[in-house]
This record gives C-alpha cells, sequence and structure tokens, in this order.
DNA sequence: GAGCAACCGTAATGATGGTTACGGATTTGC
DNA sequence: GCAAATCCGTAACCATCATTACGGTTGCTC
C-alpha cells in the first residue's frame, strides 16, 4: 500500500475512532463499531494499531502533536512576545478544550491502565508550558515582567486562561468556550499576570 | 430493618464501592465485587441503589454533601472572613483532589450518559461557589476589596486555589497535594486576590 | 502476469458483567 | 411466636466485546 493511501486510510480510521469516542465514550466505542464506520477490517485495525489501546494511543500523540505545533505557530508568529502570548492562549485554550482533546480526556480517566493519561500529560503540558515560558522568557528580556521569573510568569498565564475549565468540560460538561470567549481569557489573563508583575 | 445497622450496612457498601472505584476504575467495578466486598448480596444492591448508576449516584451525593459541609464549617469558624477564607481554601482544595473526588470525577467521565457529571456540577461547584464568594461579600464590606465585585474574587480565588489540578489528577494521575501545598496555595490565592483588588 | 502480502467482511472464541431469580436463613413488626 | 419482609449466597440469563481466524478479493512488486 502506498504511503499516501496509508495516511489517507489512517485518518478515516482515527476520523471515525474521535466520532464514536465522542458519542459514546471510551468504553462504549467498540473496535467492531470503529472498523465498520471506517470501512476497515478488524485484522487492519489490528494490524496497524495493535489494539484497542494502542488505537487511542495514537489519538493522543496525534492530538498533542497538532496543539504543540499550532502552538508554536502561534507563538513564532511576531516579534512582539506578548502580542504572541496573547494568539497562542487563545488558541491554546480552544484546543484543551476543544470536542477532541475533551473525548480523549474522558478516555484517559476511563482507561484503568492509566497508559492514556500518561502519554497526555508527558506530550501534552509538560512540553506545552515550556514553550509558553520561553516566550515569557523572551517578554522578560523587555522588562516587562521586572521581577517576576518567567517560568512563574507562564504558570500564572496558564492558570488564569485555562483555571478549571478542563474538568468541567469533561466531567460537568459544560460546553466549549467560543473564540471571542478564548479570546477574552487570554487578554484577561495576561493583563493580570502584567498587573502581578509591577 | 433498624436504621442505624442499616446506615452502618450502606457506609461498608459504599466503603466498597469507593475501594474498588478507586483501584478499578468506573468499568471495572463490578457489581458482583462491590457485593462480595461489602458481604451484601447483589439482591441487596439492586433494591438499595437500583441499579449500578444509581449506587454511584449516590457516592456522589454523599462526596458533594461533605464537601460542602466541611467548607461552611470552615468558612463559619472565625470572625474574621479572610481568616475563614484561608482556612476554608486550603480544606476546598486538599477534598477537590482527595482520592474519593478524583475517582467519583473519574466515573463521571467514563459515565456515557453524562448523569454522574451533571449530579457533581450540580451538588458540587455551584453550590460550593456561592458560599465562598458569600464569604468574600463579608470582606468586601470591611472595603478590603476596593471595586472588586465579590462574586469576581470568589471566581479567581477558585482559580488561582485549584487551576488545573484537578484534571491533572483525574488524567495525569499527579499526587494529590499534600496539607502544606493546600495551605500554601490557599495563602497564595488570596494574596493575589487582594492585590489584585488594590 | 504470477506470486505474495495486505485488506475486507464475517464468523468464532472465550471472557466478562449487568441484572434477575431463587432457596434458605435471618430480621422485623405486630 | 408467627408471618412477612429482607437479606445472603449462588446461579442463571442475556448481551456485549476484545481479539483471532479464515476464505476471498485487491494491491503491490518483480
Amino acid at each position: 500500500m502506498k504511503e499516501q493511501a496509508r495516511a489517507r486510510r489512517q485518518e478515516q480510521i482515527e476520523a471515525a475512532a474521535y466520532d464514536l469516542l465522542e458519542k459514546k465514550g471510551y468504553d462504549g466505542t467498540t473496535m467492531a463499531a470503529v472498523a465498520r464506520q471506517a470501512g476497515a477490517s478488524m485484522e487492519t485495525l489490528y494490524r496497524w494499531y495493535g489494539d484497542k489501546q494502542g488505537l487511542f494511543r495514537a489519538l493522543v500523540t496525534l492530538n498533542t502533536q497538532e496543539v504543540r505545533a499550532r502552538l508554536d505557530t502561534a507563538l513564532s508568529g511576531g516579534a512582539d512576545p506578548e502580542a504572541a502570548l496573547r494568539v497562542g492562549g487563545a488558541e491554546l485554550l480552544a484546543m484543551l478544550t476543544g470536542a477532541r482533546a475533551v473525548a480523549l480526556n474522558r478516555a484517559a480517566a476511563a482507561d484503568p491502565s492509566g497508559e492514556l493519561g500518561r502519554a497526555i500529560a508527558e506530550e501534552g503540558r509538560d512540553l506545552v508550558l515550556p514553550l509558553i515560558a520561553e516566550t515569557f522568557a523572551a517578554l522578560a528580556a523587555t522588562g516587562v515582567l521586572g521581577a517576576m521569573p518567567p517560568a512563574r510568569a507562564a504558570e500564572l498565564f496558564i492558570t488564569l486562561l485555562v483555571a478549571d475549565l478542563q474538568i468541567r468540560r469533561v466531567v460537568a460538561r459544560i460546553p466549549a468556550p467560543d473564540p471571542d470567549t478564548c479570546r477574552a481569557r487570554s487578554e484577561a489573563a495576561m493583563d493580570l499576570v502584567l498587573r502581578l508583575s509591577a
């Protein structure tokens, strides 16, 4: 099978898995349903992903890669670190509270092995926070942060930006914040960090 | 059956359910295992709780009641609202990140009906936040909050206190913060709220 | 074009678990 | 004390599902 053709097939399988995961949850998503919806066979699923957890482990990796790539793009987008953080923050919040991230978090919460959750943490927040901190370090070089260490500023920014929205999305099922809300939260978080730096 | 005897039996059943829930997750916790561990019969479980979800629904109600009662006690504990919030915040954080709350959040994340999550939200945060806001209103009467509305102060306090610890406990499996950490977070959250009010 | 690998559609295997049922023992209420 | 209700321990029922297997089809490589 050609590489591109295989990639396309995998996207179809992964889209079917996400669709079912969002609708039925982790335990309610069967390999048979994924195969049927993707027009793939069980044998292909098991050959490509190893087992059920392997399939969802792959989804985690893809999702966290995408989050990091989009955040990196947003943070690299301009010469002004503060503006980049405001844009990147909004982008990050939208991704963290999006349907796919929420579904994956629910899968991880339901996974008794803890493996999905470990992957989300190691490939997600653990790699995202340093990106934010680096951009705060660039901002610090302008003197705007005063005595506040960039790492502290980054933590504060994330706290104010995200707060407890993720758990409320995953458990309480609140709707995802709309783009205006994401922008407003990012602006407010940055404003508060700057005020606390003064 | 005497009321007290029944209450004692229910506590045994509920303790068994928590133990298994914390170890095996929601889907991994079977009614048969709960019955066996509690020394109860399946018929009793179904008679008393209706079905599996009913059992865990009852755990949610008991847990959120306890959280609210303990918080209420902590907030009512002194004449000084600021001191009460500092103590109450630490207490609240310890409860929200405790093993039982985390296990229930995982159960809710795994529950495809969404009912457990709804109950956690309605009986938890939705009732806790107003308690915090009332105490901030008492604090506002002293003039310390300046122009910041008490409801806004309460939201900020919870944001700074809890941040994303819950999702990280539920998904990433970070350890629960120890009592000193809970106190320190509560103190820092209050300090930051007061700084932002000035 | 031939041979082999991969994939599809389907069935089978073996295990699991929510829920109900039941005989016997225990408890409760009058 | 007795009848009824409740509870225990266990089995049964029925459905579900992860995973493997298999005959036939399709795709790839030489």
